[in-house]
DNA sequence: CTGAAAGCGCTTACAG
DNA sequence: CTGAAAGCGCTTACAG
C-alpha cells in the first residue's frame, strides 16, 4: 500500500513563484494579502487538491483540532442509545468546525485511558458523557487545567455543564400522578452515585412537598445493583398494594415490566407503570410507557458547541439547563 | 485556564547536559546508547514527568498514532451494543499499543467524515465496522491507499477482513430447526444490501439443501423496512400456517414478538421464534428466545490487531473467521 | 557510544 | 501587500 505522495505548501509555493508565507496566509485568511494573488492561490489548491498537513499545523499553533470525548466503558451501560445520538451531535458541530473526536473511555472512574490522551496532548478539550458525585475525570482535568464540559450536572466548583432539566422534568412527571390521585407511588433504581439520579430524585420529592404530602420512604428502593434485586422489590412493592411504580431509569423499567408480565399483572389495569427516561429500550412494549422526553442529540450539540467556545477563549455560560416534554401514555391511564 | 508550561525534550537534555538526540534515544531504544546515559535519562524523565509530544514526533515520523473508527451514523442501527463492545475492543488493543481512536461517522454511504480524517492525514489506518455490497468507504480507501480493515465482510477484492462465520453458524442453526422436524420456516429481515444479510440467509440455504429439501420462497420476507412492513407481513406468516419464525436480526425478532403478544398468540407453544443474532435487545424477554452467540469484543480487539499489524508492514491474513455459538432456549422447544 | 545538523510542513512576528 | 527567517518539538541519517 503505497501513500500517493502529498503535495507540500512549498511545492505550490514553487509553482506560483510565491512565498510559503503568503500562500498561507490566503488559506487561513490571517494577515493582508492582495485579492488577486489570495485567487490565484485559492484556484491552484482547489485545483491540485492541495489540502495543509494538519500535524504540522498542530504542531505551530500548538492545537490539535481534536476534542476528546469520554464515554462511559461498562457493557450494561443504561442508556447506550443516549450516548450514541449525543455523540452524532458532538461530532456535528465539530465537523463543521473541522474538529474531529479523540475517544477515551472511562470505566469505574479509571482515568487512564483519558489521561493518554491529555498528556500526549493529541486534544484541544474534553468533553465528559457522564458525571459521577465522585468523579474521577473532573479531578483529573481540573489538575491539568485543561478546558473541558460535562454533559450531565456536576457538584463540583468552577464545572462547565450542560444538562437536561432532569429535576423539573421528574418534579413535573410525578405531580401529575399525584395529580391522578395516584396515593401509593413507588420509586425503584439504581445507583444514587450518579448525579441524575440524585436530580431525579429530588424532583420527585418536590412534587410531593408542592402539594403538602409525604414521600412513603418504605417504597423508596433505591440502589438495587442487579436485575435479580429489582425482581425482588418488584414482588415487594405488589405485596405492599402501591398504585404506581415509578422507575428512575428505563433498564429498571424494563426489567420491572418483565417481572410484571411474568406474574401475570396487568398495567395499567392492576398498577401504573411510569419512568424518569424514554429509551429505545420501551419503545416496542405494550402497553406505551409514560415517560419523559430528552434530546440527546440536542445536548451533544450543546455541549460541543459550549467547549469550542471555550477554546477559542470565548465566555461560556457556567451552567444550561435544556428542555423536556411530559408524554403522557398507557401506562399511567388511571381508571380507579 | 493556564495549562501547565510542558517540558520539552531540549529542557531534559539541558538539565543532563547530553544532547536531545541522546535523550530521543533513550525514550525510543532505538540506536546504540550506553546502559547508564539511559539510565540517567529515564530516571529523570521519570522524575519530571517528562512526556514526548505526540504532534511533533507526528510530524518527524509521519506516524500519527491515531487509528480511524467508522461507526454507522443511522439512529435506528440494529445492535448498538454490538458496536459498543467493538469498540471497547477496539479500545482496549489500540491503548495497549498506545494509539487513540479518532471517530468517524458514516451515515448511507457518506464518506465525507470520513474523508476529513483521512484527507487530513490524522490516522494511520482505518477500521469499518460495518460492510456494504456497494460499499462507499471501501470504495474510497482504496482510492486513496491507506490500510484498512473491515469487521464483517466485504466483497470487494482485496479488503483485508475479520468476521464471525455468519454462515456457518445460520446454516447450524436452521439445521437443527430442520431436525426439529419444523416443516414450514418463515424467514423475516431487513436490507438485503448488508452483506452480513447475505451471509445469513445463505446459511440459511445451505442448511436446506444438507438435508435434501427446499426453500419456501413463499415464506422469505426480506428487504422490510419499517416495524409497519414487519408487522404486515407476521400477520401473513400466521395465516399461511407457519411453525417457526426466523428473523435476520433481533431489531427485527423484537418487532416479531411484540406483534405476536399483541395478536396473543403464544411462543413456543402456537409457534416457535429464534434469531439470528443475540443482542441484548431481547434479553428480559420471556420466553428466553433461541439465536446465535457471537463475541463482539473480540472481534474489535481482532481487528485493531490486524490493523497495527499492517501499519507495521507484517503480512496479515486477508480473512480472519471468528466462532459462534449457538444457543438453544424456550423459544423453540418443540412439543410437536 | 554520542552529537551537530537537517528535516518533518506548517505559522508568524518582523522587516520591507 | 509580500517574503526571509525563525520556530513548533521531535527524529534520524551522517560523521566522529
Amino acid at each position: 500500500m503505497e501513500q500517493q505522495k502529498k503535495i507540500t505548501i512549498a511545492d505550490v509555493a514553487d509553482a506560483l513563484g510565491v512565498s510559503r508565507t503568503t500562500v498561507s496566509r490566503a488559506i487561513s485568511g490571517k494577515g493582508r494579502i492582495g485579492k488577486e494573488t489570495r485567487a490565484r492561490v485559492m484556484e491552484y489548491i482547489e485545483a491540485h487538491d492541495y489540502k495543509p498537513n494538519v500535524i504540522a499545523k498542530s504542531l505551530a499553533q500548538s492545537k490539535t483540532y481534536n476534542i476528546c470525548v469520554v464515554m462511559p466503558g461498562e457493557y450494561d451501560v443504561i442508556d447506550l442509545h443516549f450516548f450514541q445520538e449525543c455523540l452524532f451531535g458532538i461530532q456535528e458541530i465539530a465537523g463543521a468546525m473541522e474538529y474531529d473526536l479523540l475517544l477515551a473511555i472511562c470505566k469505574n472512574n479509571d482515568v487512564s485511558s483519558l489521561d493518554r490522551v491529555i498528556s500526549n496532548q493529541k486534544v484541544d478539550g474534553t468533553i465528559l458523557m457522564r458525571t459521577f458525585v465522585e468523579d474521577a475525570q473532573v479531578e483529573y482535568l481540573q489538575s491539568k487545567k485543561t478546558p473541558f464540559v460535562a454533559i450531565g450536572s456536576s457538584n463540583y466548583q468552577g464545572v462547565v455543564q450542560v444538562d437536561h432539566n432532569h429535576r423539573s422534568a421528574c418534579r413535573e412527571l410525578t405531580s401529575i400522578l399525584l395529580m391522578k390521585q395516584m396515593k401509593k407511588i413507588a420509586l425503584i433504581g439504581g445507583d444514587e452515585g450518579h448525579v441524575v439520579n440524585q436530580s431525579r430524585i429530588m424532583g420527585f420529592r418536590e412534587a410531593y412537598e408542592a402539594v403538602g404530602a409525604q414521600v412513603d420512604e418504605d417504597l423508596l428502593y433505591l440502589n438495587l445493583e442487579n436485575n435479580v434485586m429489582v425482581d425482588k422489590k418488584v414482588d415487594e412493592i405488589i405485596e405492599k398494594g402501591a398504585d404506581c411504580i415509578l422507575c428512575l431509569d428505563d433498564a429498571v423499567c424494563s426489567r420491572v415490566l418483565r417481572k410484571l408480565r411474568e406474574k401475570e399483572i396487568n398495567v395499567p389495569e392492576q398498577i401504573r407503570v411510569a419512568s424518569f427516561y424514554n429509551s429505545t429500550v420501551l419503545e416496542n412494549n405494550v402497553p406505551s410507557i409514560t415517560s419523559l422526553n430528552f434530546g440527546a442529540k440536542e445536548i451533544g450539540m450543546v455541549a460541543c458547541q459550549t467547549l469550542l467556545d471555550m477554546i477559542e477563549g470565548k465566555e461560556v455560560s457556567p451552567r444550561t439547563l435544556l428542555p423536556y416534554q411530559v408524554v403522557l401514555k398507557e401506562s399511567t391511564a388511571w381508571n380507579g
